[in-house]
DNA sequence: TATTGGCACTCAGACGTAGTGAGTGCCAAT
DNA sequence: ATTGGCACTCACTACGTCTGAGTGCCAATA
């Protein structure tokens, strides 16, 4: 079994692995840190280290490199993630406090916490599932085109053109407006379709016009269900490009796909509003197989969405989880209110 | 001066060098191609575009690569721009045609953008500044808080916070949404700001309220003056690293940055829906110099926006061109209906 | 039993030295 | 204007050598 100071050992390792991407020596241990053993000793604390597979030899008598069990056992004994400097906390409040819509506050989120940690970051847009409907607008756009406006009670607008069969009166739109805000308004996105049935019928001539109205409603919630993301910071990772095996293509391209990277946050965001980290061949996808998430949920007005980090599996873990969890906090200070 | 099979020799240079990135000789064009002369003769032609900086030498005694003039040139007497195929028209087609509002729809046209060419693909917002008001809606949020959402008949929707002094009743909001809506409704969003200005005024109660509204009319404006723009395709930009010689990691910060690429987009984009083209140094910005553009202006509503794709110098301009002229035609047919 | 110094061994990376071949520039001949 | 000939250049590759950081093991020590 490996001793403390063989976890000690391997957080140095770690650290200088990742400030230095040189595979990291016995004897270099010795001398950067004051362990009060020699050489041989770390040797034989290594050797423990490689037996439970923590590091590894790139190459026959070189130095050791963490794997990603290396990493995980290092993350899991963290007992002092770093703290943001008074800067960066200022930096990430006056960004924060200066956006004045959902769309802006996240454009700037998520480049901020790319320029933080030096990461491609993301975040998801907050969860639509708890929303209520506050009101919907419909307004005519001539050819006979319907622009349906769909807003909920936590500021998200949703837009979306209906075609209809023919103009309607101006005296018709009102009609089918009250109608559908009394049968959905305060109600869950979720029960849209249900309440709009289970209203009233409105004069003949309007039925075929509720009922595209209704699909695309109903259609908008769907499309919405599917959560969205926004990333930035890609050039961060081509920066950290030599941590990477293969090419940064792949793993690129999945990212922008947005697809996998939804499914990995889901996966490991279990609970609520904890930082938690996904490292390497931990999650299954092969573009993602050099790569680690930092995630963390933040809540808005109690539906928790996710916010994080992209990046090889040698980062500054420390640093990108105190990043993270600033970040998430003031998310959810602002959204949750 | 350079002579006619002096410029058909520049095109063979191109054209095998963008294929095969190696730089060509003489030799090999006399091989390859069947232009009836020696490579003796070749090579004095060459030596005549070096001379007119139109190619130059990598290295002392290696074949000629084109300089961003030689493009220049090429691109100038590109008489047969390379069609689509089939499929990739019908692509195009099918992914615009299923796209229900302008955002997915932008966001489909600059991904399949990028699949067309393998470059990086950008996509303005469609210009708001022709557009007229179609209605402005108001809905309280509660805790003092109004969310005014701006809608265009071009289909922008546009929302943004307001906080009042005051819950204001929902009698109040009617009144000064109908307020509002009979002084903007039908103006250029330019004229919002004279408009309310001109308009008669309410109660007193409600003058601060009206005030507060106006000005966030105001700064939407204002703040969508400056366009926005779309990108993707990232990954693409990094498989052609090599045909950079620094990193690209500054010019993939500037792209997502956005302000760089807007302001180049609109220098060359003077000639409405024309395709443009953009080599290397001939833009000003540091970022840029080992890069070319490739644009087109859609149109929608009568505005021109722009899109179009930005990759190394060594790029297959014919082919961009193409993919950007069809896809730029598409968009100003859905758009411009 | 844990630690240590000693020592032979390994091997990636740096360095130096040909050898190869695609390509050039120039010239005299056609 | 075009061509064949020819000497020259130089990036690239292959190959051998050297070096140093690092290992694994062992016998001595606390």
């Amino acid at each position: 079994m490996v001793s403390q100071r063989g976890l000690d050992v391997l957080r140095v390792i770690v650290q200088d692995y990742v400030s230095s991407r040189e595979p990291v020596g016995s004897k270099s241990i010795a001398d950067r840190h004051a362990f009060g053993v020699s050489a041989a000793t770390i040797r034989n604390d290594m050797s423990l280290l490689e037996d439970e597979l923590l590091i590894t030899a790139p190459h026959t008598s070189s130095g050791r490199i963490p794997t990603d069990k290396g990493y995980r056992v290092f993350v899991d004994n963290l007992t002092d993630v770093k703290t943001l400097s008074g800067a960066q906390r200022l930096a990430i409040e006056r960004v924060l406090n200066e956006s004045d819509d959902v769309d802006a506050l996240l454009a700037h989120t998520v480049r901020l916490l790319a320029q933080l940690t030096n990461q491609v970051a993301v975040v998801e847009y907050p969860s639509l599932s708890g929303a209520r409907v506050k009101h919907v607008e419909l307004v005519s756009m001539g050819n006979s085109r319907l622009m349906s406006v769909l807003i909920t009670d936590n500021g998200r607008v949703e837009q979306r053109m209906v075609e209809t069969e023919r103009d309607l009166t101006e005296e018709e739109i009102t009609q089918l407006r009250s109608r559908i805000n009394s049968a959905v308004a305060g109600r869950q996105l979720s029960e849209i379709a249900d309440a709009l049935a289970a209203a009233p019928e409105l004069a003949p001539a309007l039925t075929e016009a509720s009922a595209r109205v209704g699909a695309a409603l109903a259609d908008q919630v769907a499309a919405n269900r599917q959560q969205r993301l926004v990333m930035a910071g890609a050039g961060n990772l081509v920066r950290t490009e030599h941590d990477f095996q293969g090419s940064i293509y792949p793993l690129l391209d999945a990212i922008e796909e947005q697809v996998t990277v939804l499914k990995l946050l889901t996966e490991m965001g279990q609970e609520a509003s904890e930082v938690s980290v996904s490292i390497g061949a931990e999650h299954e996808s092969q573009d993602f197989r050099e790569a680690s998430l930092v995630a963390s949920g933040y809540t808005s007005l109690g539906e928790v969405s996710r916010v994080g980090v992209i990046g090889p599996t040698r980062m500054d873990y420390s640093g990108n989880m105190a990043a993270v969890r600033a970040v998430a906090n003031y998310l959810s200070r602002i959204l949750d209110a």
